[in-house]
DNA sequence: ACCTCCCGCCAGGCA
DNA sequence: TGCCTGGCGGGAGGT
């Protein structure tokens, strides 16, 4: 991470630095834990880590080490403007959590284009500007599927040429493209590509399953759905297809659990009520409603509901840049392709597109999850009301004044 | 009782 | 061989 340059990079700094000292465990807990790993039946270990412990020192609670919240502050800590390049060493060990949940934060951020993946152990921060375009491609491709023009990036198609009981006993030629391999690339289909091989490697099948391409799909749910709010089961259901074993629907949905979470702090979706089901469903925030004429390029306006919660919308234009989006995007994807090898052009690539995203990043503090409310409040009341929104204008303050809101609380 | 989802084991891949 | 990556499901916390 590059250093601070400036008061409010301190400022963003101490506030990511509070964010993750949130986060940490207390000591205590910690020592807790180590005597719980010391005490682990190894009889568990097949196939299985386990959960806490029983007499659970109170102060500990579950919400505070949320894979949300570890998002919000995993933003806060590098939403900045001399962000570039991001170890997962030192993220885990900013935020005080293990590497996995590094991965599992990462793999979803990269799926809606606010990192990308450079190196071994290494990203490039792309930042909220990327999210518009890895949304507009993810809805093209979306629509291609739906029309049959792709085929679809689902289980039901993997499954029907391997099952899970399968995976292990057919296995075909490594086809050795590493980067190829990645997430960015595998997220259109592999055979998306001409000549692609048929038969399915065992990498295939674990990309398949990868909570990155998972990621994808679910939001593809919502950029393609009719109704703007589904369940967990339902999406684990339209993932999966019908006729699943329930333990493999069991372990969709706490995947799609893991992912709602960091949505839901991205404040790319939002937790609801559904009616009179004890179980929440999601909603996109970002509610596609017809397309424009030229390229695919979708025009959006806001829910004409009221949002249930008292969460920024701001997720709600986020498919329509009607800036000059052809060069920002141009951009953006210019700065991923350079982050593989660094260097001055990619600073000045990403200054560009910040310049043109406007000014406000320049001289707004970068507020963390736990800014204060009234701050909050107080953009709200002053800014735009729902539905008042211009595109341009609202993408840029999207990304501009992104504040993680993740709530892991009841709805 | 059921939902939610943290946790860490361990297999696969790569250098 | 060792490290990186990340799928996976047990089981505890929360409601």
């Amino acid at each position: 991470m590059a250093a601070p340059s400036s008061s409010v990079h301190e400022v963003a700094v101490a506030a990511a630095a509070a964010a993750a000292m949130e986060y940490a465990l207390p000591q205590e807990h910690q020592q807790h834990q180590q005597q719980k790993q010391q005490a682990r039946p190894r009889a568990m270990l097949a196939g299985a880590g386990g959960g806490g412990a029983k007499g659970r020192h109170h102060a500990y609670s579950r919400k505070d080490k949320s894979l949300g919240l570890l998002c919000s502050n995993f933003v806060v800590l590098y939403n900045r403007e001399d962000v570039e390049s991001i170890g997962l060493d030192e993220a885990a060990k900013s935020l005080g959590v293990e590497r996995r949940r590094i991965y599992d934060i990462v793999n979803v951020l990269e799926s809606v284009g606010i990192l990308v993946r450079k190196a071994k152990n290494r990203y490039t921060w792309i930042g909220f500007d990327g999210v518009p375009m890895a949304l507009r491609e993810l809805k093209e491709r979306a629509l291609r599927e739906k029309s049959g023009l792709a085929p679809p990036q689902t289980e039901q198609q993997s499954a029907a040429l391997m099952s899970d009981d399968e995976d292990d006993d057919k296995l075909g030629n490594p086809d050795g493209d590493v980067e190829s391999e990645k997430l960015s690339e595998t997220a259109d289909n592999p055979s998306d590509k001409p000549g692609a091989p048929r038969c399915r490697l065992r990498s295939d099948h674990r990309k398949e399953k990868s909570l990155g391409l998972l990621t994808q799909n679910f939001v593809k749910l919502f950029l393609t759905m009719e109704v703007d709010t589904v369940s967990l089961d339902e999406a684990a259901k339209l993932l999966l297809g019908e006729g699943h074993e329930e333990t493999n629907m069991r372990t969709k949905v706490r995947r799609l659990y893991d992912i709602a979470n960091v949505l839901s702090s991205l404040n790319l979706i939002e937790k609801v009520q559904q009616g009179d089901t004890r179980k929440p469903a999601f909603r996109w925030l970002g509610r596609v409603v017809k397309p424009n004429a030229e390229n695919g390029v979708t025009i959006t306006v806001p829910p004409p509901r009221k949002i249930l919660s008292n969460k920024r919308a701001f997720g709600t234009e986020l498919t329509n840049i009607d800036m000059p989006r052809s060069n920002l995007d141009s951009k953006i994807q210019k700065k991923a392709k350079l982050t593989q090898d660094g260097g001055d052009i990619l600073k000045n690539c990403k200054l560009t597109v910040q310049s043109r995203l406007g000014q406000s990043k320049k001289n707004g503090i970068v507020y963390g999850p736990f800014h204060p409310a009234g701050a909050r409040k107080h953009e709200l009341d002053g800014g735009n009301k729902p539905g008042q929104r211009e595109s341009a204008e609202d993408w840029e303050t999207f990304s501009a004044s992104f504040r993680p809101q993740y709530q892991n609380q009841a709805p």
